[in-house]
DNA sequence: TTGGGTGCTAGCAGAACTGATAGGTTGCCT
DNA sequence: AGGCAACCTATCAGTTCTGCTAGCACCCAA
């Protein structure tokens, strides 16, 4: 195992100033590692909000990205499917991997390997802020070879993955600065109202009327551009002002 | 880098049953690292709720870890105020680190080195399902020694970090069933609540009436054993419910 | 010391939500 | 066909939340 090939990727990004210099160095890094073809999709990023805009790249053939995106290839993708409730990495395409698929799934691989995407990895990462992001490999090579290249490369694969994501992820949030200061109090109400509190019982814990709870909410909500509790709740998580 | 230990701890999860024969295995691996103290703590397991118990366990010296439960120092060590927002491994104790310290924190860092505990790596763990743990390891070596074992080990001890805790959260969790079945409409309104509609723009939204909006709201707040909305949605969200 | 800013406290009308009740549709089993 | 369960649709009284207005305490700078 290569540890200097992971060494020198996460040296590389500590020097790179731009999106775009990162990925290059992803991609060249991949290469050394044998990788034909790869994706990258960050998701969710911490202030991104819901349905934030995903990040995308990926070498994957120009004629395969297009047919899955014109056919919604989204929703069928076992990839996408399983990866984001798994915590490890996963093998697609194998034989085990095909005997779980339905038919409509099967045939989707089957399309994929027509492309030379006969098989690969996926590897989920999961980073602070509960940001996502998937790296998906794919090599046009024998079930033996795949088995081989994974027993020698997986774990730089992984590393290299997770480092990318990271500062993929910091540089994404880093320009974007929500700067949204809540209260001690209004912070208190927003916790107490998460826990299914109402108006009422969060003045007797905090021993203040019911007015005050209630004004303190209408500061909060105003404080996050939103104007009902359930929303302004979901959003102080997100942004992690709460945490419940 | 010795691959091998990394593949045979992977192996070795495979066949363990009990949370504690993993431990063990997680103990022994370590020892091979050189890793002279370590504490596992994982937190914020998908089912285990707001304020779910920790689940904690360590080798660090005993009168150490009554010192700093009896001192309240999870408020103070800095590597618990840090480690949950990164998305890489962090060191703590070393010379770099300790400038960023407040006074306090750096009496917190010396009566941790007074105990044989000078300097270490903190693993953060992001995994599926906004669970969180921390794999945090401990040397009396000095800055040299500690520089060079994490030149050498620092991967091998993150990835097996990584694969202990999927494991670990994936035994935790399996333990717990939620068994919540929400209808597709039911899940419809807690998405669209969550994104700040009120009952009438739900209604708008999926052209039913605003009443029905409120029943399907009634059932999914039952069935979540919860009273008022905000509950129900953060809850949903807890559960992976609904993903905002 | 005086003014301005910030945060906490509080009350009230109108809109939104909670909880209970009931009819209608679909699909499955007998 | 009939019975049954699950789901969706809808209504209404009582409670809670939203939006607005206003006073009070504290800190800090002029």
């Amino acid at each position: 195992m290569q540890q200097h090939l992971v060494d020198d990727f996460i040296t590389g990004l500590t020097t790179v100033t731009t999106v775009d210099s990162a990925r290059e160095l992803f991609t060249k890094t991949l290469h050394c590692l044998d990788v034909g073809h790869y994706a990258y999709l960050g998701l969710r990023f911490r202030n991104a909000g819901p349905r934030g805009k995903p990040f995308f790249i990926t070498t994957y053939p120009q004629p395969w990205v297009e047919h899955y995106d014109n056919n919604n290839y989204l929703q069928i993708d076992p990839v996408m499917q399983d990866a984001p409730s798994r915590s490890t990495p996963m093998h697609w395409g194998t034989r085990e991997h095909r005997k779980q698929m339905s038919p409509r799934q099967k045939r989707f691989l089957n399309e994929a390997a027509e492309m030379g995407l006969c098989q690969g990895a996926a590897i989920p990462i999961h980073a602070a802020g509960g940001e996502f992001g998937l790296v998906s490999v794919a090599v046009d090579a024998t079930p033996r070879q795949f088995d081989t290249m994974m027993r020698t490369h997986q774990h730089q694969l992984h590393l290299i993955s997770l480092y990318y994501h990271a500062h993929v992820a910091e540089k994404f949030i880093s320009n974007e600065s929500p700067k949204v200061s809540v209260t001690t109090r209004e912070r208190e109400c927003l916790l107490w109202s998460a826990l299914g509190k109402s108006s009422w019982e969060i003045s007797e814990i905090l021993t203040i009327s019911e007015a005050t709870v209630n004004f303190h909410m209408q500061n909060a909500m105003r404080k996050l551009e939103v104007y009902s509790r359930p929303h302004a709740i979901v959003k102080a998580v997100m942004m992690g002002i709460i945490s419940p």
